[in-house]
DNA sequence: GATGGCACTCGGGACTTCAGAGTGCTAAGT
DNA sequence: ACTTAGCACTCTGAAGTCCCGAGTGCCATC
């Protein structure tokens, strides 16, 4: 009873299983595996896998199915990595190499693995909390309002609306895209001319150059304390919404793509995948999740998965998560991945969402 | 016989069959409706019915369905406007209140709809092609690229990289987002120094303002023939770079949300529903659709209702279309509407449309 | 025109049956 | 000490059967 073959049974187990959906049994494992032995022999085997909590069998009769111990052995130890075939990689890199912005490219990363994978992606953007200010950007827009264009280390570009009626306070008011006064002149009591603005413009960028958030208040303290008295409530309006902007709202931001496929009937979950739905609403937890990985990643070679119950959300417990950090040089700024059905095609998955990741890490800025 | 009593029946008909699911008897009929007839009484009228092609019974002894035409009549005259619940307003207004940019504003409508009707929801993004330029801002970004950032009458903010190492291609260089050397002096051979490039941005504008795409080719060519000669290339660029911006790309661009609405157990299509997910993915198709229904609205009061085979898309023979334009005051831009099987609640999703149109029409820019 | 009565239809749930796949075990073979 | 053939046993799920009941259409009556 080598132990080798045990292992081989094992893997034969759930690539079969992975591929036709049943309980395998010991004569189609014969035959359609090239082991060379006799059914009972594997039935032997299979009796010591199960002893030893591998697979298991959904009733009495009927064939073998893995367990998610099975599955984590499978992928620690059995997986072969499948590199991805030549129209994939060019896929990727055409797909991808389209993209015109970050949004752009995030989102096509997201559909390009819901595509390869057939599963559900899942893509976390770069924190902005953990990027720094490349530029600042500042646009009168209607005479009343200022267009923030804030620029980051990693290319993200964000945009707030200012209301300089009353710039005073510093809760930047919800900006909302409602219709400012058409064609107002520029010089609008609430807003500098040109020649001012360009100067704040230009002092808030160099006093922002390159820094963390952590260190932005600061900085923009003194610069506010520099400027012209009646520039001050502005000024510091500016630096609020920069602040906010960075530190607060979109750190949180997750996207999910190729929900449909939850639809198709080739990824039905074992029972009912409702739990599964809930859980991918629940942003948050899924956002827990995946940072969860990054930071201790169960898998290898950078990728990490989690297989059914090791993600210890009640929804998912019928469902595997396999997610790679990306960022440069191993500088990781945030994750992606792909969810599916534990009866997953692990080794290809993985190099999916390897692929795109590493794709990732060469093409962001930094 | 009387009309009026055979189309409460009708009504009744719809009504409870898309709340029960199931075919709906003569008897069920006079019990949960208020109708105050007998069975037998009944079946005369949904003889007629039938015989008029408005429902059907899916086999002998069996209640019976709507037909599309059946629905259509409903939709036409019989549906009750049933206003949106108070609760269900205030989440509109701050849901979509929240919103940071008009990206953000329309991924919001389309999650909205998405939930409101339990359904898919799908939003085209106003054509920049019809809207016109309201700033347009250079960011010198690394040394050897421009951050070109054009904002739109409709509120709509488009970056691009310019790569200016040979800015005198005409072609914009597939803008990927990849790495810049890092900190390189803002003065380096491609990018002017801030004053030439502020006069260049403010020149630019001058021309653009308020035109439209057609007219943004030759206003740009006057700028570029009376600009510096050294800077001719880079304005050559800049002009081509956002005349393209504005005129190819993104004309078409669609998203979908709430896919994963497709899976849930309780919207299920009659048949497969493979057909459906084929058919929402073929977005130039569904783009299709939406134009034809935004130009053409078969149903009232704004909102536009496409029932069954109505939509002549194979996939979408047993979903029906519910669509609603959008705009600042009557000048629709673009279109967003909820999918589902023909067998939905017709007042809720129109309501639901039309809500957030409305409001998207409210506080769009202008 | 509305209604009660009635014979008729037929789908689908409940029940039964049965073949086949798969197992574990024992005993024999190498 | 494994491996293998043989065999009795278990159990699922497909196929078949039955029958209740919902629903209908039609006719005679009010």
């Amino acid at each position: 009873m080598s132990e080798e073959r045990r292992l081989a049974v094992l893997r034969a187990i759930v690539e079969d299983y992975v591929h036709t959906r049943e309980p395998v049994g010991s004569r189609v494992l014969t035959e359609r595996h090239g082991l060379g032995v006799s059914p009972a022999t594997i039935r032997n085997d299979m009796a010591a896998l199960e002893e030893a909590g591998y697979i298991a069998q959904p009733h009495t009769s009927a064939g073998r199915v893995p367990t998610d111990k099975g599955y984590r052995l499978f992928v620690d130890r059995l997986a072969e990595v499948r590199p991805l075939t030549a129209p994939q990689r060019r896929a990727i890199e055409t797909f991808l190499s389209e993209a015109v912005d970050l949004d752009d490219i995030l989102g096509r990363a997201g559909r390009l693995i819901a595509q390869l994978t057939g599963q559900v992606a899942v893509v976390q953007y770069p924190s902005l909390r953990l990027s720094g200010l490349r530029h600042l950007e500042l646009v009168p827009v209607g005479g009343v309002r200022l267009l923030v264009v804030v620029i980051t280390d990693t290319g993200r570009v964000e945009q707030r609306y200012l209301d300089v009626t009353g710039a005073a306070d510093a809760e930047p008011t919800v900006a909302s895209v409602e219709s400012p006064a058409p064609d107002v002149a520029a010089d609008h009591p609430g807003i500098p001319d040109e020649g001012s603005l360009g100067e704040l413009r230009a002092r808030l960028n160099a006093a922002a150059a390159g820094k963390r958030l952590s260190e932005l208040p600061e900085a923009f303290g003194r610069v506010v304390a520099g400027v012209a008295p009646d520039l001050v409530p502005l000024a510091r309006g500016i630096a609020d919404l920069v602040v906010d902007t960075l530190g607060t709202q979109s750190e949180e931001r997750i996207v999910l793509a190729g929900t449909a496929n939850l639809a198709r009937a080739d990824m039905r979950f074992e029972h009912a995948l409702s739990p599964v739905l809930e859980a991918l609403e629940e942003q948050v937890v899924l956002l827990g999740l995946l940072t969860e990985m990054a930071t201790d990643p169960p898998g290898g070679a950078g990728v990490g998965v989690r297989i059914g119950h090791e993600n210890r959300l009640d929804g998912l417990t019928e469902a595997s998560v396999v997610a790679s950090g990306y960022g440069t040089d191993g500088d990781t700024v945030a994750i992606l991945g792909s969810i599916g059905p534990t009866r997953m095609d692990y080794p290809g998955t993985i190099a999916s969402v390897r692929a795109v990741a590493r794709y990732l890490s060469r093409v962001l800025p930094n």
